[in-house]
RNA sequence: CGCGGGGUGGAGCAGCAGGCAGCUCGUCGGGCUCAUAACCCGAAGGUCGUAGGUUCAAAUCCUACCCCCGCAA
């Protein structure tokens, strides 16, 4: 089976690994232009670049899904199908129309539900108990097309963003290759996704990363770990950003307004939450490092009644 | 050449208008205690990121480099 691959970040790894290692041909590999990345802004290839490099497959960035040459190298590398995880961009109707056996895509949710970009941070945002993923086949909207496989995960009580996006990365990996399989064996069938039921998740903005001490405990620890370890849920101690990494939610009534800080102990900090507190057990100040809250307060001593989120 | 913060005993920080290197914790020894992660007394442990420079004198000022971190992408 001909295919084309398109992927960008560490999600789409695990697919074109699988896809490679079981005799998949994979004639090409499109992936997002290298960028200007972290401090020094040096240009850094994607992840999926990388790993196509390794594996001595061609690799090309097209800057503009639409330019000609791009186009005409798809038609060249005549695909049977073009698989694509975590591309980063819309597909033209042009490709989507251009392999016989169509586009299929590998989708960290169970849709219709958390459609859009940000599909494992949403799911753990909202404490969800479960998530998964689903291979469908793409049409013109945004992750709207027939499911092919669909599979769940649960969502256990300590993940967070990293150990969930790498458990569903590896289970998109498995799926995909299961539902090629029966693909060129005749023994998929094609669900339509009852758009009635779909929801959103959109981009994460700076906002989303803000900690409102306002709301129930338990919210906020979701945050948290949905942030974690990219790019982290802040806040602000005295004008400084600091960003919380790892909390629990601690249950009951406490004093104080919502953002004050309770107590401190070798077990972590306590902050009063809009519903409970939330006890701090992981932290970083701006231009330090993640600390462990014990070790965070032997050279910051934060007193009681000191508020965060000014 | 994107913007900015920082590298000080094992950990986290202060000191940086130049003049014997300090705090909290940990470690080690001793004491108190039925006992303790608690308390008391004492001790060890630092080429102050690296290499130069200025100075009678540099953690502190200047220059270059290395490393860590935040923003931004």
């Amino acid at each position: 089976m001909r295919l084309v691959f398109m992927g960008t970040p560490a999600f789409a790894v695990p697919s074109l690994v699988a896809l490679l290692k079981n005799g998949f041909h994979v004639v090409l590999v499109v992936t997002q232009p290298d960028k200007p990345k972290g401090r020094g802004r040096r240009a850094a290839p994607p992840p999926v670049k990388e790993i196509a490099i390794a594996y001595g497959v061609t690799v090309i960035q097209p800057e503009r899904l639409k330019e000609e040459g791009f186009l005409a190298r798809l038609y060249q590398a005549a695909p049977d199908a073009i698989v694509v995880t975590a591309y980063g961009k819309i597909l033209p109707s042009e490709i989507l129309r251009l392999p016989r056996s169509g586009c299929i895509n590998v989708h960290a949710s169970l849709l219709p539900k958390y459609r859009g970009a940000a599909p494992v941070q949403w799911a753990l945002m909202n404490g969800e108990s479960e998530t998964g993923v689903t291979i469908m086949l793409m049409d013109e909207g945004m992750d709207t097309g027939d499911i092919l496989l669909q599979q769940k995960v649960p969502i256990l009580d300590n993940d967070n963003f990293g150990s969930l996006y790498d458990r569903l990365s590896r289970l998109g990996a498995e799926l995909l290759i299961e539902t090629l399989q029966r693909l060129q064996s005749n023994r998929l069938e094609r669900l339509p996704q009852d758009h009635s039921r779909a929801s959103y998740a959109p981009l994460l903005t700076p906002l989303n990363e803000v900690i409102a001490w306002n709301l129930p405990a338990e919210n906020i620890r979701n945050q948290v770990r949905a942030l974690d370890p990219q790019p982290g849920a802040r806040t602000f101690l005295s004008g400084k950003l600091l960003k919380i990494w790892r909390v629990s939610a601690k249950g009951g009534v406490f004093s104080g307004k919502p953002g004050e800080i309770l107590a401190t102990s070798d077990e972590g900090i306590m902050v009063r939450a809009g519903e409970g507190a939330v006890m701090i057990h992981e932290l970083q100040l701006a231009g330090g490092r993640r600390l462990p809250a014990a070790a965070f307060l032997r050279g910051h001593p934060l007193g009681q009644g000191t508020v965060l989120g000014d």
